[in-house]
DNA sequence: GATTTTTATGCAACCGATTGCAACATGAAG
DNA sequence: CTTCATGTTGCAATCGGTTGCATAAAAATC
């Protein structure tokens, strides 16, 4: 049923008269080449329906063209973004993307790095999940040499280089901002601490206390948790048993900082007048929730691009991941009504 | 650095002092290996670390043991679920996923199509573009035998498979709610009828209203755009402008129903009291919104699954897309707030 | 004109798994 | 004791590019 069969190099050197060794040069623009050899190779090609066969490209030549990807989850405008940024840079270099969820559960991950491994993927691009701890995992990538980037969820590694923002930054600024808005009482919703986003972020905000002699009780003032839709309502409901309650939170993501919102709202809590809010993120939800949730917008298509070009750099030996440690793209602070207090006095 | 060298079969063929043919044999449990044998080989490959060199079993055997799918965006709940969806079954039958993004976009959709066709994928799942309007890039496929399934999205073909939910049932029912909560001038926002889940929603809607013996002007209560956010604010500045208001809108998705719930809201209009509102696909936004969105639900794992279960049944001759025209899986009515019109009446 | 250099091309082995066909051992059947 | 079915295993060719080395032809050098 319309099997023709496929064309080959070889039947590309029939064609021409030539051998399959100058066929083979010539589609690759090997310097060897005669221009005008390589003018009726590709020509030939073209007319005949040639199809190089990856397969055996890679069986000889032991590159696959193929970065692999693991991610905690695709559905979200960072990540999509991130691989839309990835796939472009790809492609340009005529490179392949295998895309895995991890679903931010570590053993997954886990199971998705052995995957890519025996799929002998050129070099690999991961973000961690919620969850993992430690990164045993990408050891065999590393005996190997094969080239490990980590974006956005980062894990520190002397053989790796990682494309993140100024987490610490980006919420020192968002803690600042809230500071500058009269609040004294800022509470944070923040996330797994195994996370360098989260611990950042912590972090960030904790010193913009500080410089503004503002002591908080870290215990009470704190709040850990999974940053999902449950974690929001849950801090709500922390918040509502509080006597002496924050005048403002600054959640880890947009996702707890909206749920939370919701749940205080339900409640009666005006927001931002009785309690201000910031996220992080940009997410779509957070020009959703009324108010309109103030938040840090950050680029996932650069990352995403960043992170492929830096893999390919090093894949030629253009540049190494071993000697840059990180590389730090812009994020923005984005202030909308949920931060905006006293806006009437 | 320590770049040990690859075990292949032949490695483990002289480690047990029998033939490659043998060892290729009892990794893949061909019947006429003796059990004893196999076992030594599985126990020798674990022992000597050997993974399978998919490339030269790819030349040879000329399977790719992959499928490629092509989707408009990633960044939905429901398309990060189709994927989710699909990798399980996939991966269960020990197939892999090359993903690519249109990103609603016909041109890049074509050219997605033509690095799947060149990457040999065993089998291609799609999701249409927005605007695509026709599927000859798929053509080089469907000569080649190779199967087409298309899912959410979808074009028929006759030798093609359709994963979908009833669109028509659905936005029937939706339509039908919003008469029982007493609306009678019901607007929908529909997105591009070249899609067949826009035009059966549409045509549900109408025949809802046919049902009821409705009648509407069909050009003034009829909206057809992109559902982005900016075609949400767009409907809402039209009705806004409508001297006789529909007292109900049903969006095609919640995008646009929800952005044109935000700008209808702070012109002053009530909802649902003035105008009732539904969208489709339950989108977290539908959650946050306020009043909440009454929505249609599906299961985007689900049609994942389904979609890779019958791509890898019908590979293995276990069915056929080309009997099968269509498998269709529920969906949901989901009410909230934004229906509940007269509730205090 | 002889020699060296440069440019262009081909030979043949190789990458690692798969598979049609042949062959061998064993035991059952005659 | 021969014959044949059954169960196992191996030989060798094959899939389609890639690449080190050799070689032929053309150009440059003396």
């Amino acid at each position: 049923m319309a099997d023709d069969k496929e064309i080959t190099i070889y039947d590309i050197a029939k064609y021409l008269d030539i051998s399959a060794t100058t066929v083979s040069r010539g589609l690759k623009d090997h310097p060897a080449i005669n221009k005008n050899t390589r003018k009726k190779i590709f020509e030939a090609a073209k007319h005949l329906g040639y199809r190089s066969n990856t397969f055996a490209s890679s069986l000889r030549s032991k590159k696959t063209s193929t970065i692999g990807v693991i991610v905690p989850r695709l559905n979200s405008y960072f990540m999509s973004s991130a691989l839309a940024g990835m796939e472009d840079a790809a492609s340009r270099e005529n490179y392949n993307l295998i895309i895995s969820q991890s679903l931010e559960n570590a053993e997954k991950e886990v199971a998705n790095a052995h995957t890519m491994f025996n799929k002998r993927v050129d070099g690999l691009l991961v973000s961690l999940a919620y969850d993992t701890e430690n990164i045993h995992h990408f050891d065999p990538f590393f005996k190997k040499g094969i080239p490990v980037v980590f974006f956005d969820r980062i894990y520190p590694h002397i053989d790796s280089t990682s494309i993140v923002i100024d987490n610490y930054r980006a919420a020192y600024d968002v803690t600042k901002h809230l500071i500058q808005k009269g609040c004294k009482k800022i509470m944070h919703l923040g996330g797994n601490l195994l996370r360098n986003v989260y611990l950042d972020r912590l972090n960030g905000y904790k010193q913009a206390l500080r410089d503004h002699n503002i002591t908080v009780d870290e215990k009470k003032m704190v709040y850990i948790s999974k940053l999902s839709e449950e974690a929001g309502v849950k801090a709500a409901e922390i918040i509502l048993k509080m006597s002496s309650k924050p005048d403002a939170v600054f959640a880890a993501n947009d996702t707890a900082a909206v749920y939370c919102m919701m749940k205080l709202k339900e409640a009666g809590i005006r927001i931002p007048n009785d309690i201000a809010f910031a996220g992080f993120n940009n997410d779509p939800i957070s020009k959703i929730i009324e108010p309109n949730l103030t938040t840090v917008s950050y680029s996932g298509y650069a990352i995403g691009e960043a992170a492929v070009t830096t893999l390919i750099n090093h894949l030629n030996g253009v540049s190494s991941i071993k000697t840059t440690n990180s590389i730090i793209l812009r994020s923005d602070l984005i202030i909308r009504g949920s931060s905006l207090k006293n806006k009437n006095l």
